[in-house]
DNA sequence: CGGGTATAAATTGTATACAATAGGAAATGC
DNA sequence: GCATTTCCTATTGTATACAATTTATACCCG
């Protein structure tokens, strides 16, 4: 894509997933292309985005706000998400290669560190945490659902400044990953949609706390 | 909705699904902004979104080309959508009132009604059809899930001029739908799922044999 | 001729000015 | 004092000019 939206779209999200706004907070076009040092042309395409990874709500009225997610809404994305991401994990159990799996291993290594750290380093773990999903996503061979994926799985992030994460779930989140590895590396389609089912929910979970 | 991009959305929307442009085939911003008599600013925010529902595809710099799907990728759509809309059948069983479902049943009469015409009436149908799915998509309660469903189910419309719709699928088609309706009836989430996924099946392999 | 390079054309990307619209505040009437 | 209308301001929407980038063409040299 083009320079100037990128660094809109990138230094936008970024702002949104730092938690410097709150959710229901009402932006503006004008105000974010002062923050970006953009125009408003190419933010407005940034906000389109965005809206499309659900980051970003308008108002009846056309107005930008930041979105703001109830419990049930959570819910709801992760239960799309357990369909979508299952079905991933159920065709990357049948296609990938050992070397992948390798790099999924060296991938979730970097995850158990950023959790054994203390304090654990959220940041990195979350970064971790996406990579992986990606190349599960990647190895299904699925354009369109990586396409669909790619607006549900950041959306919850959002709310990662309103809860302290548990060393516990962190903790079990690298194990599933552990159990989807072996999972692949069993070539097991069955066991890698269950065990991405689980390993969803409790995610849910730990979401939901935060969204009390 | 008379605000120009939305104007230009639908023009655009219309032209593609006409079949009066060919999949693969480039268009230009510029193009389209005297196609559908509204500035470039516009048309972009309109392409955007035409884009988001992989009817329009950019190449690597940027161009627009009218999306061409092969067999794998409508495979993959139906896939998706039958899981998805398996899924929303599901909750519609469950929360569909007995006026929603009159209502379904009216729909469903009218697309019966293109059907028998002759020849039938393949637009009425698929008028009659997208509200169909569009009512019990509603019904699920699933904003997300409505969003999503929305990127995948126009899409393989486009390549309707390439076949000739038979008319025994068109029949059974309605027939899908009057089973549908009594699980509906039934409040039987079980059934619904599994009407809707032979329904979709069903709708793969007739649009699949237009794209060999 | 063929290949590579310079040049022109086509296309998309960005900034900015202005228009349209919605929201809020002030003024008015009762 | 309260509701309603009017006007002003904030915000989004559109057109257009220009910049950047990519593709196509023409040209030169071997």
């Amino acid at each position: 894509m083009s320079r100037a939206s990128d660094q809109a779209y990138d230094k936008i999200r970024a702002h949104l997933l730092s938690g410097a706004v709150k959710p229901g907070e009402q932006l503006t076009e004008y105000q974010l292309a002062q923050v970006t040092g953009v125009s408003r042309t190419p933010v407005r395409e940034a906000v389109r985005r965005l809206e499309g990874e659900m980051l970003l709500v308008r108002s009846e009225s056309k107005r930008i706000f930041v979105a703001d997610w109830s419990r049930d809404d959570i819910d709801e994305m992760f239960t799309l998400r357990k369909m979508l991401e299952g079905h991933a994990a159920e065709r990357a159990a049948l296609r990938l290669k050992s070397d992948e799996i390798d790099r999924l291993e060296a991938v979730n290594r970097e995850l158990h560190d950023a959790v054994e750290h203390d304090p654990p380093d959220v940041t990195r773990f979350l970064d971790a945490n996406r990579t992986f999903h990606e190349i599960i996503t990647e190895a299904a061979h699925s354009p369109r659902l990586g396409q669909v994926l790619a607006m549900l799985v950041e959306a919850p992030v959002v709310l990662r400044t309103a809860r302290s994460y548990s060393v516990a779930d962190l903790e079990q989140s690298a194990r599933d990953h552990d159990e989807l590895i072996a999972a692949f590396r069993a070539g097991d389609p069955d066991w890698a949609r269950a065990v991405m089912g689980s390993h969803l929910r409790r995610a849910f979970h730990t979401f939901a706390g935060a969204a009390e």
